[in-house]
Parts: structure tokens; sequence; C-alpha cells
DNA sequence: CTGAAAGCGCTTACAG
DNA sequence: CTGAAAGCGCTTACAG
């Protein structure tokens, strides 16, 4: 068992400074080559690597960024953290992730936690209670204290800062609109209850694609929901009840479950009922009939919030803070079986 | 914007030493109370927290997990993280997050950048790659320098430290003996190639299954495939020529590429052929047919992973290092719509 | 060309 | 009861 070795060790072992050991190993030519050349030598002999911690406390940055997320089970966050992963590997970051399990305690725990030096700065999507009681004061807390923080996709325009959403609104417009295209009429929307900043967009969108098109909006087909189980019986009356030819589900999970739903009771999709589904992910690809959904790539945004981030980190000029961008990822629809 | 405030900047506005505030705040009797009061008072108001990287350094541990992952975008991994992370918070510890990509190279930067500091162990699944080569030097040499290391699930022998697997090859057996059960006899195995460990073990227990029951041992029947997309092909021919009535498969994806292709063909599952896979996802509960899987609980795996290493590193008396588990996780069958 | 000193933010054994 | 000093592992401006 050899510990690691630190600068301390190598000077005394060769007989010199710590400066000099440290000079010669950041190729400081302030040091004589016979030295230098020395040092290197013995350094890599021991696999001497500089200590990080040490690093960090030295340079008051660690290089490493935050991310606080509500889940990662979940196809489309794990999309986003490879994404930021991957620019952040490219510029010499490392990640450091918590969750928040939709809990407000635990996202400003945990973003406290990390704040405390851990941290050079955050990427975060915000926790459904979070979003429900509308406290942000632990996010502008810590950007008041100079640490950049870039949200994406479940925001709030409470807090200023670098975002990164996907136009929610036009995406779930365009569903609609090609549902209708197809001579859909009777149009459901299937949704999560409304503070869920996500969830109200696309209502709109869904909304304004219907009157758009002199469809009558009907409330009735609007149906949120909390959990999955309720969604089978409100839907399947509505479907026995032949009222409606069409299902835009906010996410994935709804859609399949409405497809099952359907089958049971004997309807066939595409052809009795069509469905879209908001955010693409691994069940779409892989259900019976594939399912025609909205692509959201997490991966982009996760990529661009990376951008973004380390941007703002490593343009020294203490920018104006005023010039916080939003980023929209565009989406598109990727058709599968479940629409024709 | 009011930067995070220090001890030094505390003594300093009440006129008293750093120590004296450091104590202060940890409550230490040697400090009078009026002071220790005063202190702590200031402290609140404005909102002092030690600064982590600090306490790292001089603590010489940092409080933090290291986890080296293949992907993340998977279903298995995400919950083994999902448990190590709710360990790791019950326990006061962050967790840090690298992925390998399946890539031995990026596994070793990995790992060498995490050592250095950042970390007090790590939790780990190998990259293919990695299982490929079969070069651990990077492992061991973290362990050689006493930072303990934990691995699960793609795991290897050559390596000496702390293990949480899932009996894999008993695993398999019983999924094969179920389908034995139902009058299945002529049982594909479609499977990835050898070098990854599990896939190994689950060969050997389809293997002793068959045999334990007097089934003839096919070797046409065992299907390797790297890719999803060749799959189709090579199983489709099977299930034209009946060579087959049941599929145990490695992993869901496999799974339920065989389940369309089968429907292609004009075949029914699970009369016509039955299907299980390793590895419960969320895929087998959502496809159509419902897939019965062997499930593997990552949540689970992950929570006992962090409990190891967390006991490692909490246990002062510096094991005598040969006192390494390996923990064994119990799977178990759950049958949906695929066998009856 | 080399090294002593100060400092990043903290803790703690030791004096006074 | 309070504070100066040393130290965690490193870097860098400054002397010599």
């Amino acid at each position: 068992m050899k510990k690691k070795v630190t600068l301390k060790q190598i000077a005394k072992e060769l007989d010199v400074s710590i400066s000099t050991v440290s000079k010669s190993l950041r190729n400081s030519l302030e040091i004589g080559e016979e030295t230098r050349l020395k040092v290197q030598a013995f350094a890599k002999f021991y696999n001497y690597k500089p200590n990080n911690i040490a690093l960090s406390l030295k340079n008051r940055k660690t290089k490493t960024i935050g991310i606080i997320i509500p889940e990662i089970v979940h196809y489309f966050f794990s999309t986003v953290i490879n994404g930021i992963e991957q620019i952040a590997n490219e510029k010499g970051y490392s990640v450091i992730i918590c969750l928040s399990n939709d809990s407000f305690d635990k996202e400003v725990l945990n973003m406290e936690m990390l704040a405390n030096g851990s941290i050079d700065g955050f990427i975060m999507s915000l926790s459904k209670e979070t979003q429900y009681k509308a406290d942000f004061h632990h996010i502008t807390e810590v950007i008041n204290q100079g640490m950049p923080v870039v949200m994406f996709d479940r925001i709030t325009n409470e807090v200023l800062c670098d975002k990164v959403i996907i136009d929610d609104k036009t995406a779930a417009y365009e569903a609609v609109q090609s549902l209708i295209d197809k001579g859909r009429k009777k149009i459901a929307l299937v949704t999560t209850v409304d503070y869920v900043s996500v969830g109200k967009l696309r209502t709109d969108g869904y909304i304004k694609a219907l009157l758009d098109n002199g469809i009558p909006f009907n409330e009735n087909l609007i149906i949120k929901i909390e959990d999955v189980d309720t969604c089978e019986i409100t839907i399947g009356k509505l479907m026995e009840d032949k009222a409606i030819d069409a299902v835009f589900a906010v996410n994935e999970l709804f859609a399949v479950t409405i497809i099952k739903t359907a089958h049971k009771i004997g309807l066939k999709v595409p052809d009795d009922l069509a469905v879209i589904a908001f955010t693409d992910g691994i069940i779409s690809k892989y259900s019976t009939p594939t399912i025609t959904t909205v692509s959201q790539s997490g991966s982009k945004m996760g990529k661009k919030a990376a951008k973004m981030l380390i941007d703002r980190l490593e343009s020294e000029e203490e920018d104006g803070e005023e010039n916080y961008k939003t980023e929209v990822i565009e989406t598109h629809l990727i058709e599968r079986e479940s629409t024709n």
C-alpha cells in the first residue's frame, strides 16, 4: 500500500524546496534544467498527481459542475446528464449529481451543500414541490453569491439566470395540428396537474391549435392526472363513449397506458384512436404499436446547458449579470405507428 | 451580490481571532458564553457555512463517493444510482458520477481524476472494454493507495475488493427452469458476446437447467449478438423454422425485439413462443404483451454497495484488507403476460 | 537558479 | 477565556 505522494515528500526526498518541486512540475523555466528533469523523473516514477482539493482551495475554483434534478430514473433526465457530462468532460470539468426526488427540502439541502465550495456552478431542473410552492429563495441566494445557475426544462421566470428550454407551447401546438391534419377532431389532452410549468404550456398549445382550426375547445377532454392508475378509468370512459378519436398525452407513460386501455376496450390504435406523446423515450420506441412522439432532445439540452454554464464560468469579465439568455431547443415530431 | 463570508471576515468584523470564531461556531466550551453567542449570532446573520473544500483538505476526507458506470441512460444503472444516493445522503455523503461510456480509456481517466483527492472511495461497474481487455491496473492502483472500491454487477474476480452482485447463474437457471416447467423444450438463449462477465454466467445457468432436465443442449440455440438489429434476422429464422418455443433473453431490449419479430412472422406470444427477459426494467412493464422478467433490484444493489463502502470508510481500524466481502442480491421472477 | 513566505479556509494542540 | 502557530497540499510573487 503506497499512499499518494505529495510535493512535500518529493521535496524532502530530493532535498530541494517545495517551491522548486512545484515549479519544476509545472515546467517553469525559472528552474534549472537539471533540477527540473530530476524532479520530473522522480515525480513520474512515483506517479505524482496533484491533489485536486488543494488545487481547488488555492484556485478558488473546483472545475466541477453541480447538477440537481428531480429524478434520475427517467429517460429524459438521463439523456440530459449524458449531454452535460459530454461537454463537461471535453472542457475538463467533472459533474456531481444530486437528486431532489421532487422534494423542496431536499433540493434546498442539496444546493446548500454543494454551494459551500464544492462546485463552480449549477445546472438544475426544479422539483415539482418547488414549482408548487413557488419558493426560489435558495436559488436566488446562490446566484447572489456569484455562483452561476443554468436552469433547464422545469424552470421558473421568477429567477433571473440562464435557461434552456424547449418551446413547449409550439411543440404541443404542432402535435395537435398534426392530429387535426389527419382528420381527427375529438382530441383529448392527458396532462399533469397545473403547477408543473411545462404541463401548463403544453395545455396552452393544445388549446390554441384547436381554436385556430375552428374546433371548439371542450373542457371535458382535458384530463389532469397525478398518477397513472386513475388515468385508466377516466380515459376508458371517454373511449367507450366514443367521445374521442385522438389523444395527446403529455408524457409517454400516459400514452402507453392509454393504448393498453384502448386495446382492452377493443379499440384499434391508430384506426379508432390516434395517440401522440410528448417526450420521446424508450417506451415509445418499443411499445406496440410504436408511439408517435414529440422528441425533446435531452442530450442537446444538456450540452447547451453545460456550454452556457462553462462559458459563464470562464468569461473572466464578471459580466454585467443582466445578459442572461434563454436558449430554446427545437423539437420535432417522430412519426410512428400510433398515428397515421 | 454578497459573497460567501469566511471565518477570517467574521473574526475581523468582531475583532476577535479566527480560532475564537471557529471554536465558537463549533460550540467549544473553551470559549466564554458571551463571545460564543455573539459570534454565533453574527454568523447566523451572515449565513455563514463552512467551506467544504477547506474542510476536506483539513480532514483529509471529502465525504463524497465516486461512482463510475458504463452508461446512465439505462434503467438498471439509474436505479443503482438511486439506491446509492439514498444511503449516501442519509449518511451525509454526496456522490459524484462519471460515465465511462463503456470505454476503457475513459474509465481510467475518470478514476485517476477522482482519485486525486476528490473522493473517499469508489463504487463502480466495469466498462465492456475493460472486461474485454482484462486490464485492471487502474483499479488495483487506487486500492493500493488505500482508497476503498466496491464493484457491482459487472465485476471481475481478478481484483480483490468488496463486491455486490446478483447470482446470475442461479437466476438464469430458475428462469429457464420455469420455462421448462411450462412445457417448453426448445428454448433459445439470446445473449451478448462472451467477455461481459454476466453474459457468461447467465449462459452457464441456462445450460445447466437444460441438462438437469435431460434436455440436450443445442449450440445453435445460443445466439450471441452485439447489437439489436442483427438479432431480428437470426431469431426470425429460428422462429420460422419452428425450431424454438421459448426464448430466454439476456436483457429486455432483446426480448422486446424478439416479441415484435414474432408478431411480424405471425407467431403469438406466449402461445407459440414464451419469452423471459433478464433485468426488470420499464420496457418489460409497458410492452405488449408485458414481459416476464428476472428482477434484479438495482436499487438494492446500490444501497448495499453504498453501505459497504461507507462502513469501510468509517471503520477506523484499517481493516486487515483481506476481509473483503461479496454480497449476493437475491432475484426473483416477475411473471407477466409473455409466459403462461 | 533556488527558496522562504504568504495565502486559499479551515481546525486544533498548545501557550498565556 | 483567547489567540498565535502549525498544518492539510498546493501556487506564486518576491528575495537573494
